[in-house]
RNA sequence: GGGCGUUUAGCUCAGCUGGUUCAGAGCAUCUGCCUUACAAGCAGAGGGUCGGCGGUUCGAAUCCGUCAACGCCCACCA
């Protein structure tokens, strides 16, 4: 049989995902079986594929796989996000090169393009992840946007209004002025900045003099309705009860006192912009001063500012800074660091803005959400993420929830002709409402004027778990009944408030119960410098080129290897070489294998015999462990376990002590235990690496038409004799210490050599030693043969006899060298054992440990110093 | 300004409740091999006073304190 020498990804992969569509592997329907559910963190819409998501699925992919080969109902549920701002970005991006404004488009003229955009781009990203080999059940795929999500949106504000947990207001809020609309707190980014502490004078009215405010944004001086002094600041106390000019404006405003003024930052002198400071927003509040809101919505400054009206707020802020100067009202200019928020979107510096939105209240919905992932009942994985969990569930703030967009679900508030509003699910039911609130009714639909906002696009994800099931508009459906709680959710820590906890308080709030019981937090996906990986920097790395390159099985391996839980991934292609590299071990295995042919008249070799037996107990060994590092969600550590078991325990010891010589025939019994081995390797291997084990599982027997590894069952866990396996670490020393004598001596391993034995040797495994290092035979003596290397074992020597091919001095320059470090070794322990205080604080266990220790030393020493007297003759 | 986390071999990381699975793994490096499964490979080898200092203890990578560096999250000082 010919088979490639070099495994080749492409030309299988393709092959064996449509295998397992066509047999419907990934479908799942409720049955009696334990349910093992997955929500996909579902994508943008319009998004494409980059390396998070290749991290994210992949684990995803390996927690299905291995769910569904333990026999559980795997459900993997794939879909996508319509990610309000983001997609609207780029729909009005598109429409602008066509020469169209959003501005001149009707609401629903703009949503058609928009919807032209997602059928087009939509979805790209879900076509992206097969090649990754994901096993969703796409017949389940969602939208948030598509109907029955929608609904569930519309009947959760619904119920939540009514709850009296939502609420219209005006409040200061973070303002995107390029998106033009409302953003939450946590949209909005903080980034350090140099910038420019400017020192203005405020002419005192009636005195000579100015007072001097220190501000890093001269721009809204023309919003100041007062200036705000620390009642305890001695150097400002001259300025109690006055008033103030500002400078340019010619406003005379209040000195008003409040201890929230710092007296050490800068003057003691604070200007009170009302309308676009959070804190002067208070202060406004607290001390009923007007507000003047001087911008427009994109930024630029309105009529209510009086001066620089229609230009930018940056321009302003440069040319007002020379104007200042020129009428003698800038003090000075001072170098400063300051905070800036960003928009998260659009990457422009957010203004607080006092407009009119929704919000959502949290208190009740964080304290419903905090105690179950403080008591573990939800787990986190790494759990350090539960402090940053319960900081901001403890200091939670009202969520803004309406957006001024179009693209996303529209808030169903309908306001009446002569005022006043109300909430329904449908335009019919506002009207009945509306009728009977206004108890007007002759109302008709065309009176009422639904409000023009959509909600925070958080505002559907954080149903995802239970939407995708329908739970909110039938809320005791199989589907729902059957799959939730869902089991892990694999997201990154960037969205933890976002998504997994607002997640929890939906939750809880219309389940009564957790949507997921495990988190497992992936890591950023860094570039080998350590850098996130952008596009502004081009060290991301195309996945489909990737999997082009290294197959996707390689890419998984190479994700896998380098993502322990919770930190970050420092991804370097040489990974993926790695687990290319690695595909090509397994399948020259496979290659070796087959390759042999079986005579039934040949009975098994003893080597043979011992291997089997030691490989199967080696095997369940790893079984045990791979169970335990995935009951942690150390997946790589899992990896890490059967890449060892295959490469080094299966394929350089194994297969080594079972192969027949060359051209050699195999006997039966040990070919269809190797078949045996090869398949739970394979099992093992198949979440990590779907597609080349596929591909070999079918190849290593016949298999009826509908089998597929994916669904056969994973090997379970079996007692393991540690005793045994201990005993064959020696017996791989031994051979290591031959091994090592036939390099030095550089003595090829066709020459069978002899090996003698001197002290204590378990000749159980002298056939396995026998047949890896060539040896004619393994004998036990009282002493070696003259000319003899040896080498120690623990307490046993053993020697190859090679007559005169040996170098004296050298042996006994080896020799003493050993001899020394014995001696050292037994001095500090015998230095131990002499101290008094050891040996009565210590437990007997230990001091044992130390006297074996000493027993071990005294007779390697002493056996090195014969072997020192032999060759010495 | 608060909080959390990290610091162990050249790189990426394991080392749970302190004592022979305690100094480990993978990769990289070095040496020798084209030995008919695999050079994308085989066989061997080297490499760390476990961030610094101090303490507890018979005994510390492991516990405590402290300092330092880095990272993350939160926060209304203009």
């Amino acid at each position: 049989m010919e088979i490639a020498s070099k495994y080749n990804p492409a030309e299988v992969e393709g092959k064996w995902y449509q295998y397992w569509l066509d047999n419907g592997f990934f479908k799942s329907k409720p049955d009696g079986r334990e349910p093992y559910t997955i929500v996909i963190p579902p994508p943008n819409v319009t998004g494409v594929l980059h390396m998070g998501h290749m991290l994210n699925n992949t684990i995803q992919d390996i927690l299905v796989r291995r769910a569904r080969m333990m026999g559980k109902n795997a459900c993997w549920v794939p879909g996508t996000d319509h990610a309000s701002i983001a997609t609207e970005a780029k729909v009005v991006n598109r429409l602008s090169e066509q020469g169209i404004k959003k501005t001149d488009l009707t609401r629903d003229e703009f949503l058609r393009h928009a919807w032209e955009w997602k059928e087009e781009h939509g979805g790209i990203i879900l076509k992206q992840l097969r090649k990754l080999g994901a096993s969703c059940d796409w017949d389940r795929t969602a939208f948030t946007m598509d109907e029955k999500r929608s609904e569930s949106v519309i009947k959760v504000f619904v119920d939540l209004y009514k709850k009296g947990l939502i609420y219209r207001g005006v409040r200061m809020v973070n303002w995107d002025p390029k998106a033009l609309t409302a953003l939450s707190d946590e949209e909005v980014i903080y980034k350090e900045e140099h910038s420019k502490l400017y020192y203005l004078r405020y002419k005192i009215v009636g005195e000579e003099g100015y007072a001097i405010v220190a501000t890093t944004r001269p721009e809204t001086i023309m919003g100041d309705t007062a200036m705000c002094i620390n009642p305890n600041d001695p150097k400002n106390q001259h300025l109690k009860g006055k008033k103030v000019i500002v400078p340019l404006v010619g406003r005379e405003i209040p000195v008003i006192e409040d201890d929230y003024v710092d007296i050490e930052f800068g003057t003691g002198c604070l200007k009170v912009t009302p309308a676009h400071d959070v804190n002067d927003y208070m202060l406004g509040e607290k001390y009923n001063l007007p507000s003047i809101d001087i911008f427009n919505d994109n930024g630029t400054l309105s009529e209510a500012a009086g001066l620089y009206v229609g230009m930018d707020r940056f321009d302003v802020r440069k040319q007002i800074e020379e104007d200042l100067r020129n009428a003698g009202l800038l003090e000075k200019v001072e170098a400063y660091e300051n905070k800036v928020g960003y928009s998260e979107r659009t990457n422009v510096p957010i203004e607080p803005k006092l407009s009119m939105q929704w919000f959502l209240k949290m208190e009740h919905l964080a304290r419903i959400a905090l105690e179950p992932v403080m008591k573990d009942d939800i787990k986190f994985y790494p759990p350090k993420f539960k402090n940053t969990y319960r900081h901001w569930m403890e200091n939670i703030k009202d969520w803004c929830i309406s957006r001024q967009l179009w693209w996303g679900h529209r808030i169903p508030a309908y306001f009446l002709p002569e005022g006043g509003y109300v909430v329904a699910e449908t335009e019919e039911k506002a009207l009945e409402l509306a009728r009977e609130k206004s108890g007007n009714l002759s109302l008709t639909k065309a009176d009422l004027r639904q409000d023009e906002d959509v909600l925070d696009t958080w505002f559907s994800s954080w149903l995802w778990p239970i939407s995708l099931f329908d739970g909110i508009n039938d809320p005791d459906n199989e589907e729902i009944s059957y799959y939730y709680p869902t089991s892990d959710l694999v997201t990154g820590p960037d969205i933890i408030f976002f998504w997994v906890a607002r997640m929890i308080m939906a939750g809880y709030e219309y389940k009564g119960k957790m949507p997921f019981k495990n988190v497992y937090f992936t890591g950023i996906v860094r570039d080998k410098l350590g850098r996130k990986m952008s596009k502004s920097l081009g060290n991301s790395p195309d996945p489909l080129r990737l999997i082009e390159q290294y197959g996707a099985d390689g890419v998984r391996m190479g994700l896998m290897l380098a993502a322990p839980a919770g930190n970050d991934i420092p991804f370097d292609e040489a990974l993926c070489e790695q687990g290319r590299n690695f595909n090509n071990k397994i399948w020259n295995a496979f290659r070796l294998v087959k390759g042999w042919t079986v005579d039934e008249a040949i009975a098994c070799p003893e080597a043979s015999a011992i291997a089997m037996k030691w490989f199967k107990m080696r095997l369940d060994k790893t079984i045990a462990e791979v169970d335990d590092s995935f009951s942690k969600y150390r997946l790589s550590e899992a990896m890490m376990a059967v890449y060892k078991l295959f490469w080094d325990e299966f394929s350089s010891w194994y297969l080594e002590m079972v192969k027949p010589g060359y051209q050699q025939p195999i006997d039966k019994v040990t070919y269809e235990a190797t078949l045996g081995f090869f398949d739970s390797l394979l099992r093992l291997l198949h979440p990590f690496m779907p597609f080349i084990t596929e591909e070999l599982w079918q190849a290593l027997e016949p298999r009826k038409e509908g089998e597929s590894l994916m669904v056969a069952r994973m090997p379970e866990v079996a007692v393991v004799d540690n005793t045994y396996l201990d005993a064959f670490e020696i017996v791989k020393e031994i051979v290591g210490g031959v091994r090592t004598i036939r390099l030095q001596k550089i003595i090829p391993n066709r020459d069978a050599l002899e090996l003698q034995v001197v002290g204590d040797h378990d000749e159980t495994f002298n056939a396995v030693i026998a047949k890896m290092c060539n040896l004619s035979s393994v004998s036990k003596v009282a002493e070696k043969a003259a000319g003899a290397v040896s080498f120690l074992v623990r307490t046993t020597e053993f020697a190859v006899p090679l007559g005169n091919m040996i170098n004296v001095e050298e042996e006994l320059a080896k020799l003493q060298e050993e001899l020394k470090y014995q001696k050292g070794f037994l001095a500090s322990v015998m230095k131990k054992l002499g101290n008094e205080n050891f040996v009565s604080k210590a437990p007997a266990k230990v001091i044992e440990m130390e006297k074996k220790k000493q027993a071990d030393a005294e007779l390697k020493i002493k056996s090195i110093e014969e072997s020192i007297s032999a060759l010495a003759k």
